[in-house]
DNA sequence: ATCCTTGCAAAGCATTTGCAGTCAC
DNA sequence: GTGACTGCAAATGCTTTGCAAGGAT
């Protein structure tokens, strides 16, 4: 977030090394967008904004290299919901608020103790927990607003 | 789970009738193959099996009957996940772990304290939280057999 | 009799893929 | 120079929709 361009683009190099793949101006972009921004964009809002700074990049260049960030651990792809994925340029763990009316999903602060994920995953007997994912339904301030009528979406 | 086929119908009556909806053979097909199975099927699968008592029934069908049995609150639609949404017919509040190799979701036993996820809706702000889903992954016993090679899926 | 529901086929989205040209290494 | 990456367009997979015929109330 507050990393400065080099080092930014310094991460994504190293990553990218470290996974064997190339450095391209494309992956550049994206990358430096969704490290950027506090949103969580669906690859067409990654699209439109990274086309600004690079014209001719195509949707299908966008998905494929937030496919090879989310491969290099350094994005999060939130498959929650019904549209579209989104993608979380934010690595460290945290958990997700999504609005039930428009969508939207923001970050949550703070984080669930650990200790009441692991007293449930003692309980799932004959699997193999290796994480969890929490997200707090609701309304965003703009929906919250027009709830008690019918949904907006 | 346990109820009798009667009372399986008499819940689906009820619950269409509150909702101004009308009680099909198709619609009672669908909700009793979710009421029964403890998987928690993809609109396919559930096709696949009602098909077997209602051989003319049609994939289209299935999937209105699903959204229409989510809608009066008798199912719960998992959009978690890459491919498919996953529709679970128990309604009762519980947890779910998947597999991340082969997708499949079970039921979780036992359930989160729910002063933990209060604790962090307070944190909030701006934020109207109605409810939260909380899921476990990991590997299930037969992907976690060759769970340090390739991944099966 | 009314109008909701079904089944079919076609359309709609989000995402992926095949391939020729291009670029990073 | 070589193999990976891009951009385009076509294909895929899941889900929804329009509409005429059929069915629940």
């Amino acid at each position: 977030m507050f990393d400065s361009p080099e080092s930014v683009e310094t991460i994504l190099r190293q990553a990218l090394e470290a996974n064997g793949q190339r450095f391209t101006e494309q992956r550049a972009a994206v990358f430096r967008y969704l490290h950027a921004t506090e949103s969580h964009p669906t690859a067409d809002e990654v699209f439109l904004h990274v086309r600004e700074n690079v014209p001719g990049i195509s949707l299908a260049t966008v998905y494929k290299s937030l496919e090879t960030l989310v491969g290099c651990g350094l994005a999060v792809k939130l498959t929650y919901g019904d549209g579209s994925a989104r993608y979380d340029g934010r690595t460290d763990d945290h958990h997700h608020l999504r609005c039930v009316a428009c969508g939207v999903v923001t970050d949550l602060p703070g984080r669930a103790d650990d200790r009441e994920v692991a007293r449930l995953a003692a309980s799932a007997q004959e699997f193999m927990v290796t994480g969890y994912r929490l997200e707090l339904t609701g309304y965003c301030t703009s929906c919250a607003q027009g709830q008690t009528r019918a949904h907006p979406a």
